[in-house]
DNA sequence: GGGGATACCATGGGAGCGTATGGGCAACAA
DNA sequence: TTGTTGCCCATACGCTCCCATGGTATCCCC
């Protein structure tokens, strides 16, 4: 799971250094598929396991759906596969900069199933405008009721 | 369950000691997740079940739902998972303490399934504003009438 | 009940390792 | 050639892990 937020450095050579912890997350594998956001200032980020997730949920949409050419076209066309060095850094191209503003500085976060690249103070003012969202929100999961299969003495 | 509180110190290295009652209701696991809250001058914590169900209450919101956005960047975006060492101890990362305004000593307070830590003189603070409110309200409980439908048994 | 032994807990310090980051070099394309 | 891309080495710092110490509460035995 990709978890927290890291700001690292982006080189001359446009590298950035993956988070460590989000390496791991990635389970052994040495491969990223990146895109930039679609209704974001940003670029987006995850492993083998999404994709995967992606192609199965377009297969249960019409092989002529529009909509399925569309999401194609943007997951799909826009994605990349990195790989990042032993030292565990990739290389971003100059099209998935842009798109995100970013310059000198990335800030990785973590969303769970995929991880996003924000310029920094572009992050910090989403999270701002985001915030009251955020506390109506948190209704949501305390209402949630404690289903059949989790396991209560976990917590205790 | 996270129960009581506990007053320990933070050292040089910005480490404290999680209370051995808490690491109990962790039931031998060795990590604890940690964020800001959202709403107090403090952090919060919990064990890995409670983070299950913060994922899966935010899997059953729609993709693309702004909320499921908002809760992913502050909560996924803001956790971390500390490891503790051998002696029970976690590392508060400089974010962490800015937030809550700790600096040397750190209180722990038991929520149930999950605790806050918080700077001691702020905890207190809060404390007090919270009885203030609560002996407010136990006034407006009295002074309302009791509705024609409701059910006296109910609340006795 | 007093005293001591023991186990556990909080806290301090140090050493080794992993991570982040900079730079060099060769291969390849424009 | 010149610029770009992928691969490798080098280094410094920070973090994690481990060992050590002191204090406290509990239990047991005398």
């Amino acid at each position: 799971m990709f978890l927290s937020s890291y700001e690292s450095s982006v080189d001359l050579k446009k590298r950035v250094s993956i988070p460590a912890s989000f390496r791991k997350a990635l389970g052994g594998a040495d491969t990223v598929y990146l895109w930039p956001s679609l209704d974001k200032p940003c670029i987006e980020g995850a492993g083998q396991s999404l994709m995967n997730e992606f192609e199965d949920s377009m297969g249960d949409l019409d092989l002529m759906d529009k909509r399925r050419f569309a999401l194609a076209t943007y997951i799909m066309g826009e994605a990349r596969q990195s790989k990042f060095d032993e030292g565990g850094r990739i290389v971003l191209d100059a099209e998935l900069l842009s798109n995100a503003g970013i310059s000198d500085k990335a800030r990785f976060v973590g969303l769970g199933d995929r991880f996003q690249i924000w310029e920094p103070a572009a992050f910090e003012a989403m999270k701002a405008e985001m915030r009251a969202l955020a506390l109506e929100s948190l209704g949501l999961l305390k209402a949630k009721p404690r289903r059949p299969g989790s396991n209560p003495q976990a917590a205790e």
